[in-house]
DNA sequence: TATGAATGAGCATTCATTCAT
DNA sequence: CATGAATGAATGCTCATTCAT
């Protein structure tokens, strides 16, 4: 009985190893740049063990994406005021997403690294960035069900949009210098004052 | 003379035959999956013929880019009235992208493949959605001078977040098919409200 | 711990065959001739495991010269006898040389091979040829501490004279068939002539 | 008649600027590094023109071998005096080759390039140091014709050992800075002393 | 469960040589 | 005679994956 639990907490904790390994190497140095090699000998075993684990690199870096996507949801949950202003919400979900990003450095870039660049060919799980739109499309959903927000747009439309408008003032601001606060504040009025209802 | 004239001709026909090439099968199958034999057996043209032309795979996907960039800023150009409503403006510009990207399908989204996929180390030139981020800052720009836009923004961050919502929008279409007069209406609307001043 | 042991032996015997291989072609074939890939074959390994024992094809011929070096070295200690007559002394060593040159036929001319064919660039270990001469020099040096050999010479000199006589004259010896026993013999007299201290 | 003589002098200029070319690649970069191309090109000429003077990159640096060997054979013949003592005659000659070394720096050199390096097949002209091992020894023999040698050597071996301790010395004064006198000095000695009648 | 040696298809690139002009 | 664009076999090397231990 002993005998059969303790591999399987060594193979929990492999995995979590694994994890922490891949991470941070598909962080610092991006998909192709990362052998499955490097992330064991990081993770400090051997190369094999990362097959015990994970069926493939791909299968690897999705899992990454995944536990990110997760990571983010539930802090951006955390961050949900249903009963706020639209420009409350808003600039809560913006703050929660950047507090996640000052906590993670590079971990979302990172994960939202074109799929296209993983497997040209395999037909895929719906990419990240376009989950995360149709998680804004709820949001513009649900404010404008409650009058706050303007009915007309298509939300699926809106939603990727504001999803890429974030991805993209994030990319550059890691290029460039530009404070937070800032970046937090315009995304907000130009969201907020793009979807409000017209008086 | 006319001994030199010839071979000159010769080299100018195998390079855009090479670029002609190289365009179809960055478009078809991203940077990492097309070999520069590809490229030119594509053309009709022997392997080393490929490197009389480009020093490097990554200087033929570099012109890639920039004859993409330059096509399209072309087309954007030839749409643009400084006279018109800050919408009408806007309008014509999301026009004018997409008229040029389904003249050329996939290559926009080919040309912005990120830089770290192609080159994890080397300093490179600024990406090209930076770049196009940065024309739309001159757009709010121009536009609040005039005082059809919302001066209280930074310019440089909008733009960013513009150049991000384009992007991600017309990624997404092509996964769905999303018809594109809806994606230009909506876009238009959004970004417009977005950016006029307020009364 | 036992896990450990086997596939060290593993490794040891793959290099150990890869040497021999490597041995075998550049003797046979020569630096330029001898890929990578071919050593691995002979050997009966695959293509990989070359990389896996080498950093470099270079740094595999680099190790052919240095175990060749030693290897000799251990042949010309054995014959030293630090007693003798000069004539002794050299005749022992040249003998010690042919010795191990008849049990690893081609094995110094592929060692010799000039290092500017290896690597037009970068700068090197000293050539094994010089090494052998300054190991000459010490030997004149010796003699003439001894009262056995003039003093009026520059040993380094003289050491590389030595040693490029030798060289030459076995390189010649495997083109036209001259006979071993009178090849150590001019070469004692002569050496030994023109080293000794006058009467 | 006149539009016949002018290709000629073409050609012959065309010929006598890759041969200059080459002479200075081969010597800068050696054998391998040396690109036919690189020669026309460095000649102001065509990469075809190449192939109208020479058959092969092989035969382009087999004719400079055989210049170098030529041209020294001239120098050093200018400097035999058949009526000196040994060491005068021995002196005058390694002074004519250092000579001609310091006039060429780096010829000699690459001109004694191994032939297994350019060719690890063909069956070659005698290699150009053995060519001048021969030399010596008509040297070596015509001096002991006079009794001014010693007549118990093997003349072709002591020739090859001679010429094998010029190559080897003369390559290891290019690496450290030993003086030209210092080792003429010492060369003529040891030869002398080796080579002269027993008193 | 873990290991790491072994694998070989695959890649970007070079270069001696040919040949149409 | 001269040119230089074109060629493609060949090279050194990498890396995702397998498998014997």
């Amino acid at each position: 009985m002993d005998g059969a639990v303790i591999p399987i907490k060594r193979k929990a904790d492999s995995l979590s190893r694994l994890k922490a390994s891949a991470r941070k190497l598909f962080v610092e140095r991006g998909y192709h740049a990362t052998r499955p090699q490097d992330v064991a000998r990081e993770a400090g075993l051997g190369h094999g063990t990362f097959y015990l684990h994970y069926t493939d690199k791909r299968a690897c870096f999705l899992a990454f994406v995944e536990d990110a996507r997760q990571e983010l949801n539930e802090y951006v949950a955390g961050a949900h005021n249903p009963d706020g202003t639209l420009e409350e919400r808003i600039g809560a979900t913006l703050n929660a997403i950047y507090d996640y990003s000052d906590l993670n450095p590079g971990v979302l870039r990172a994960a939202m690294t074109d799929e296209m660049v993983i497997d040209a060919e395999g037909a895929q799980a719906t990419p990240l960035l376009v989950r995360w739109g149709e998680e804004w499309a709820a949001l513009v959903r649900e404010a404008a069900g409650q009058g706050l927000a303007c009915k007309s747009y298509n939300a699926d439309i809106i939603g990727q949009a504001i999803v890429g408008a974030l991805h993209q003032t994030s990319l550059n601001a890691s290029r460039g210098q530009l404070c937070r606060k800032q970046m937090v504040d315009n995304l907000t009025r130009f969201l907020t004052k793009a979807l409000k209802t017209s008086a």
